[in-house]
DNA sequence: TATGAAATCAATAGTAC
DNA sequence: GTACTATTGATTTCATA
């Protein structure tokens, strides 16, 4: 079962929408733009939650602001068959991994990976060579943002913005 | 004049990283943990809209919930010398892109693509691959995210969830 | 140019229907 | 699904360092 008993319909969508829109809106706003008591729209968003459709919400920042300045995609490639466990284990151990995930291809993952400056990005990257079974990384630094303030080209994990505030 | 005259200090940051993890924490609750009254929290937070150091609030959204089912990232290369301005408008164009950027490295441009499924994704990629100077495009499909509950694992654009809402 | 305290207004969380 | 209500949060005003 991947669905189970939820019945999501086309209000539920448009409260998404909205809230994708703008995290903070009452749902008095949102209910008048799709005509329904301010009741029934945090009756949906608590449900909405607790089926884990919305896991939660976030301030959206821009991270050249808080001083990360440097952005890369890489790819990386494992010794033989990448236990995808321990992956996802050393991952999590660099912070200024974003994003992480396994893809076809030549590459066993890719890394979507924030650093305060080109300094910091080659620190990270040597930490990331260093670990056990990691055999190459190759990367694609990014020039700009066609799509400026789109979610992603937002904040950084909220884990460790410490170094970028402290480098400014 | 990159910074203006913005003073961010260690309680800003501390407000930022609060409102990273939840965007709906009141001002109250924000300034008890960081020994600050509601007042004041709320005043610094206006501030950095105002600064837009904090550009919104928004939902996070679990993609797969709603029917967003595909994933991939893709390199594109372009004719000659890419205009970056004409990209930027093909880019928009299909809502499927949540994000895109140029990039070091052979491709021209790396696209994000969420579709709801192999199939979506195949027509969204002969759209692209349809638009004039588009030459050729590699695909790597996303497999799992090693970091599940990053922000990027996270909800596509606002503009267009209708698609995947109408294919439950 | 910052803060906090108090008053007011709006939103949320319950309850009942 | 709505209506009503107590509580909580947001916001404004004012005083202070």
């Amino acid at each position: 079962m991947t669905t189970k008993a939820a019945p999501f319909d086309e209000l539920d969508r448009k409260i998404v929408a909205a809230l994708i829109e703008n995290g903070r809106a009452s749902f008095a706003e949102i209910g008048t733009s799709i005509g329904l008591s301010a009741t029934a729209v945090k009756r949906r968003v608590d449900r909405m939650r607790e089926n884990n459709i919305i896991t939660g919400f976030s301030a959206t920042v821009r991270p050249a602001a808080l001083g990360w300045l440097t952005e890369a995609y890489v790819e990386v490639y494992c010794d033989s068959a990448a236990p995808p466990r321990r992956l996802a284990e050393v991952v999590r151990n660099h912070p200024e991994i974003a994003a992480a995930m396994t893809v076809t291809g030549g590459a066993d993952a890719l890394l979507h990976v924030r650093a305060t400056d080109v300094e910091h990005f080659e620190e990270v990257l040597e930490r990331i060579r260093t670990e056990p079974f990691i055999r190459k990384t190759i990367s694609y630094m990014v020039l700009s943002h066609l799509i400026p303030d789109s979610p992603e080209a937002g904040a950084p994990r909220p884990s460790t913005p410490d170094r970028a505030a402290n480098q400014r």
